[in-house]
RNA sequence: CGCGGGGUGGAGCAGUCUGGAAGCUCGUCGGGCUCAUAACCCGAAGGUCACAGGUUCAAAUCCUGUCCCCGCAACCA
């Protein structure tokens, strides 16, 4: 096999802040069925992937489930390296942000940079909210108050580091514009230079003083390193980058030939990252694929809905080979790609039950039955040969153009076009009718010949996609996969050998009617357990004995206490809703005219997604009338209409439990 | 007029940059075959390429406008 050389590749590390679903889990398969592939080319692979594990998010979730930080992310981290195992993907390193070398070489490299003067302690100013403990921007007050509590914010400065990003932001734009292959696809890279680059860059903030779950910057520990330069970092750190002598290891690889990301990072990595490495005065990595995303289809997934899909699920009910199928072929290049339980369903009956699996199992059966297994070439060739010798010979080469261009979904329909023409030859030689005569015989030989060939050859180059499957088959055939050099010639299959007797059924045709209670089961599972996990978090209330019956219950956290004259300074009333309609510019408003007592109130609410217009007229509901008016999305609004909220955010308007007459005070 | 992506036969997608007979897979219908996992092979039906204008010999593709969907941002008084 040619060697061609090093091909360092990385995804994204995984937030530990959750299961992965199987919208994550596909950059992990799409990261292996790239890296088995150039292995199979012949590069030197690298290929990394990890888990990222700090930030707020994840010190808050380990303070609500009653334990440490590093127990949570402990727990989390198992569980995604777990999944990236059971999808059978051949990483090399699994790396993680709070192993103690990241750690150290962070902590380094951010006094480096700062050393130099790309890092300065600066204050992140803007206005305060006290009790919300939040800052915000001049454009986000509402009436010049907080958006959360509507209490007065002052101006306020807050520590923190800086890092001067546009210092280096020429350059970027510079190596962006002679590198037209550095973002793929395309077309992220014109947002990038549209709306980030081109109208300037701002200094980016790397540290952190409200929370402490990171990285604690050294020489001023009350800092933790801010996300992105403790995350993007891993990418040199844990292949041996040291600003004071880094290993042979990273001196092989850096720079990385590919970061595979999802879309929603592309900034982080084809903006901050590179200016982080100049400013390390290291070269850039050669490509950054933002993927797009496979959504559930219909629904947003959601734990609540039950509707979740899980790698684990899918690999119970189809096996890991069907799973890695479905999101390699099914993930398109530019657009987000759709999943659902039946189109899973689909995939697997029509491409792997009966293209792939069918075609393994009737070749080897007639070999089988005609010749003892034994498959051999005569030589009695015939014209119908030439086509499907040239299709399978030439799949690796059209394999190859796709791939070069990370059309993974492309390359694997490739591959499958050549197990459809070796079904389609079966039917122009019709083995069947040949085995009839005698005369034949020869003739016949040289076409299970040809069909097995023509297998080992597929089964080769799929492989990279399929690895279990790729080997199930040649090993039925009794050979061995080809080396891809080989790959483009036909007749290697050595003659006279004799297949299995008992071909095993590759992938057994599965009948949805079958499967969907099983989803419905695995639906309900997790429902369940969403619904056990509220009741864990709403903590001990559970004096009814009766689970089943009971209703989840939920906390939201206390507010000050207050006296009685701040809640006498409010004045509720009973409002009647005569007129109601959306508000044009905004999604989520609806403007209701309330009728309380003899006056009329323009009430803008956001229960757009829970009401409609129609059926909001003609209801009493309870107003908070005195509230300062303000204006929502351009629209006045004199006061609030008071809902209840569940935990997913679904509203319920508070109306009164006996007929009340408009403008009746509530106290 | 906040930013961006998109609307192609019943479903899922390609094609749009670089105009030149509307393509792939699934599903449906008809036929063939029987080695095989009710599979495989062949054929057919089905699209005014969101809508309206424009440029051109020629537009899914380029330009202008409109409608609708989806992210993000903002707003949930």
């Amino acid at each position: 096999m040619s060697n061609k050389g090093k091909f360092y590749m990385t995804t994204a590390i995984a937030y530990t802040s959750g299961k992965p679903h199987i919208g994550n889990t596909y950059e992990i398969v799409l990261a292996d069925a790239i890296a088995r592939y150039k292995k199979a080319e012949g590069y030197d692979v690298y290929f990394q992937t990890g888990t990222d594990e700090h930030g707020q998010k994840i010190q808050e979730k380990a303070e609500a489930a009653g334990i440490t930080p590093k127990q949570y992310v402990d727990e989390v981290a198992g569980e995604v390296k777990r999944i990236w195992d059971l999808m059978n993907t051949d990483y090399d390193n699994f790396v993680r942000t709070t192993d103690e070398d990241h750690e150290k070489c962070v902590k380094k490299i951010f006094k480096k940079l700062y050393d130099q003067g790309d890092i300065y302690k600066g204050a992140y100013e803007g206005l305060y909210c006290t009790p919300c403990e939040s800052f915000w921007t001049e454009s986000q007050l509402v009436d010049g108050k907080c958006p959360d509590c509507g209490r007065e914010v002052k101006p306020a400065k807050e520590e923190a580091y800086f890092f001067k990003m546009s210092k280096y932001a020429d350059r970027l734009i510079e190596h962006i514009n002679t590198h037209p292959d550095f973002i793929q696809p395309v077309s992220r890279k014109n947002e990038m230079m549209n709306n980030f680059l081109l109208p300037g860059l701002q200094d980016l903030c790397v540290s952190r003083t409200s929370f402490s779950w990171g990285i604690p910057v050294d020489f001023d520990p009350k800092h933790v390193v801010y996300v992105w330069l403790d995350a993007l970092t891993n990418y040199i750190t844990k292949i041996g980058y040291d600003p004071d002598g880094s290993s042979e290891l990273f001196e092989k690889n850096w720079p990385a030939d590919l970061h595979l990301i999802g879309k929603d990072i592309v900034r982080f990595h084809t903006i901050y990252w590179p200016i982080f490495l100049m400013a390390l005065d290291l070269p850039l990595p050669k490509q950054v694929f933002g993927h797009p995303w496979l959504l559930q289809g219909g629904d947003k997934m959601s734990k609540s809905k039950g509707n979740v899909i899980y790698a684990d699920d899918m690999v119970d009910l189809f096996g890991v080979d069907a799973t890695r199928y479905f999101v390699l072929h099914e993930m398109p290049f530019e657009n987000d790609g759709i999943i659902t339980w039946e189109l899973v369903v689909e995939r697997f009956n029509s491409d792997l039950a009966n293209i792939l699996g069918n075609l393994v199992n009737r070749t080897i059966s007639m070999s089988n039955k005609y010749f003892d297994g034994v498959v051999k070439s005569t030589g009695v060739t015939d014209a119908v040969d030439e086509d499907l010798k040239a299709v399978v010979t030439g799949t690796r080469a059209k394999v190859e153009e796709k791939m070069e261009k990370l059309r993974v979904a492309d390359a694997i329909t490739i591959v499958f076009d050549l197990f459809r023409r070796c079904n389609k030859y079966i039917d122009e030689t019709t083995p069947w009718a040949l085995a009839k005569d005698e005369a034949s015989k020869d003739r016949l030989a040289e076409v299970l010949y040809n069909l097995t060939e023509s297998i080992t050859i597929g089964a080769s180059l799929l492989h990279s996609f399929l690895p279990e499957t790729a080997e199930r088959i040649v090993s039925q055939l009794h050979t061995g996969l080809r080396d891809f050099d080989d790959l483009d010639k036909f007749g290697l299959y050595e003659s006279g050998t004799k297949v299995t007797e008992t071909p095993e059924i590759l992938f057994a045709r599965l009948d949805i009617k079958e499967i969907m209670p099983k989803v419905e089961a695995i639906q309900a599972a997790q429902k369940a357990e969403f619904e056990a996990e509220q009741k864990k978090l709403a903590g001990g209330a559970d004096t009814e004995t009766n689970a089943e019956e009971e209703e989840a219950a939920i906390d939201i956290e206390a507010k000050e206490e207050i006296t009685y004259e701040d809640f006498m300074k409010m004045q509720f009333q009973v409002g009647e809703i005569i007129a109601c309609e959306a508000v044009a510019k905004s999604k989520k408003l609806l403007c209701s005219q309330v009728k309380i007592g003899s006056q009329v109130k323009q009430i803008v609410s956001g229960i757009r997604k829970d009401y409609s217009p129609e059926e909001m007229v003609g209801k009493k509901v309870m107003v908070l009338v005195n509230l300062k008016p303000a204006k929502l999305a351009g629209v006045l609004s004199e006061g609030m209409l008071l809902c209840a909220e569940d935990e997913n955010g679904e509203l319920a308007l508070m109306v009164p439990e006996k007929k009340m007459p408009s403008g009746a005070e509530i106290c």
